[in-house]
DNA sequence: ATGAAAGCGCTAACAG
DNA sequence: CTGTTAGCGCTTTCAT
């Protein structure tokens, strides 16, 4: 059974003075006696008082405590984010709560409550691929929660942001592909309803016409994980067998891509060279290793929780919006490598 | 800036009642009319009051929060781990926080003062690979806070734990090894301070020594991770050239290991077989597809989770203490597949 | 069926 | 330098 924490009151007690005394000599109000001091903070040590944040926050109205919502979390570049924010919100003394919503749109807007009922001093989201609808976020704006998106950020709502240069990448990563020889450049995309997943689409298709190669919308197809890959890319491929590039809107299909394409005897970069986005760990352990634009997941966690900070503790500049861009770089690796 | 939230008074205003009918009709207590009840409701709605769970929390001495220590987000299994515990968190209306040792004993002990201060209602742990001394846990025991270890569990404290027969797993990889016809079996193992580490050097001792091979401590080192891998592998296998199997702690150490033989210009698995520990994603993505022993991290995190939820829900049996193995299968692939 | 008031742990006027 | 008191939002006796 829970048992009573040591609150004030019981070092008030133990000493015989007030509990005002004690709070202030815990943080060391000028107005307390050294002595005094010295004595409360020896007694709070030895009976393990530790600070009902529940009582500071509701007192204070600010529970130092900052909420995520994402997709999922079991997801390298997901993780990685969330591994930023939390190292940086552990420098600051923010405790985190992380919500995913299994790309669920009504569990985001269950998360939200959860994150509101507990008075989080601000939320950093990533929307869910099923969530068409926002307004569940725009209550973090009416109560005055600061609100930052990052990646699959939201179209609608004026926020901070930290997001990705999709375009630039998916046009470094195209433009590669033509680079080294292709013609038929498909593209495996995400739903179109993401910011993320209409960028890199928009940077293929740029690349494709600074090129002067025709664009052919019977390439470019929703396939945007593992499970689809091993589904759709056997068949695209009977159907079109000129192709001699993909793109693909993210790493673990790209991968999953190289893997069919081998168990059809075709090979990779060869036939068809492949590249992906993301640049997790498994990129460097696919045969062949491949090719991908590199999205630094950590950093944008440590970005979006940086202006998440700006917007809490100096709720000042409230209403100037920033949108922080991350360039991507293209990492050539053996998926499309020719020189043979 | 933070704006003042919805409170019952705010509604018991609007609505010209008290607080305590209001209290009472947003939680369908018995005694209250159904048409007042139906009217709070109503207005609730329209004004978007969310509970304040500061103050629930502060009056019921209970957060309807629960907290993870956890080495590393960034990790396949662990944030597999995490993402049980929050679906069965989610289901049972908690919320979850999140803190990272990285492995780091300090961070540690502040990141359990945290969730101590956040006065959580249980608390869930894997502990950091150089943590020595345990006493930052107690504290838990002593607050009454039901506290749960999984995978990497405290050896001297008497708590609930969830865990992987490892030493059955390592029995099993070095086992399959023998049964492919390895003699010189190496070991590259995690540091022995942590009992996954001794579980699983132990199985590869029992392997060795049930099938009539010597043990030789020369064929045992600490090399647990890809960076390790690949600074140690290179010179190991020059040393001890007639090393034809080798088991890994880990699959990402095992997949580095791969990579630096086939720089070697030897065969995986005809001429030395690999198997790792883990099975992640990367198991099946690494070339040749890496033989592993499965470890379910999601089921954990439920296991884990479900344990802890007895506890704070009924605190009768608070100290009858259960031990969770989950039992890990041999999954063969083709890094010690030779039939050929 | 409803209201008044106390109290959870803490801080911050205000008073001495 | 220290104590008294009110109040953050909520639930819960105890009245009515």
């Amino acid at each position: 059974m829970k048992q009573h924490q040591v609150t004030i009151k019981d070092i008030a007690k133990a000493l015989d003075i007030s509990v005002s005394t004690v709070s202030r000599a815990l943080k060391d109000h000028p107005d307390i006696n050294k002595e005094t001091r010295k004595l409360v903070k020896e007694t709070a040590r030895q009976m393990k008082y530790e600070p009902n944040l529940l009582a500071l926050g509701l007192r204070r109205n600010k529970s130092n405590t900052i909420g995520i919502i994402i997709p999922e979390i079991v997801h390298h570049f997901f993780s990685s984010v969330i591994s930023g924010i939390e190292d940086y919100a552990y420098e600051r003394g923010y405790n985190v709560m992380v919500c995913q919503s299994n790309e669920n749109y009504n569990r985001e807007i269950i998360n939200a409550q959860a994150l509101l009922s507990s008075r989080v001093d601000g939320v950093l989201i990533s929307v869910s691929k099923s969530t068409l609808d926002f307004n569940h976020f725009r209550n973090f704006i009416t109560q005055g929660i600061p609100m930052v998106f990052f990646d699959r950020v939201c179209p609608d709502i004026v926020t901070d942001r930290v997001i990705i240069d999709d375009e630039g990448g998916a046009f470094l990563a195209t433009e590669h592909l033509i680079n080294i020889g292709c013609k038929r450049i498909a593209h495996f995309a995400a739903p179109q309803n993401l910011l993320i997943a209409q960028g890199r689409f928009s940077g293929y298709q740029r690349a494709l016409r600074q090129n002067s190669i025709p664009f052919d919308p019977k390439l470019v197809l929703h396939c945007d994980t593992q499970e689809l890959a091993f589904e759709k890319t056997g068949k695209f491929l009977e159907e079109f067998p000129d192709t001699d590039g993909i793109f693909a809107v993210n790493d673990s299909t790209a991968i999953a891509i190289m893997q069919v394409i081998k168990k059809m005897s075709k090979r990779v970069p060869d036939d068809i060279s492949v590249i992906g986005f993301g640049d997790g760990p498994n990129a460097l352990i696919a045969c062949p290793t491949l090719s991908t634009i590199e999205q630094k997941g950590y950093e944008m966690g440590t970005e979006a929780v940086n202006f998440l900070f700006n917007k809490i503790e100096n709720d000042i500049s409230a209403d100037s919006f920033k949108t922080k861009v991350l360039i991507p770089t293209l990492v050539k690796r053996e998926s499309t490598d020719r020189r043979k």
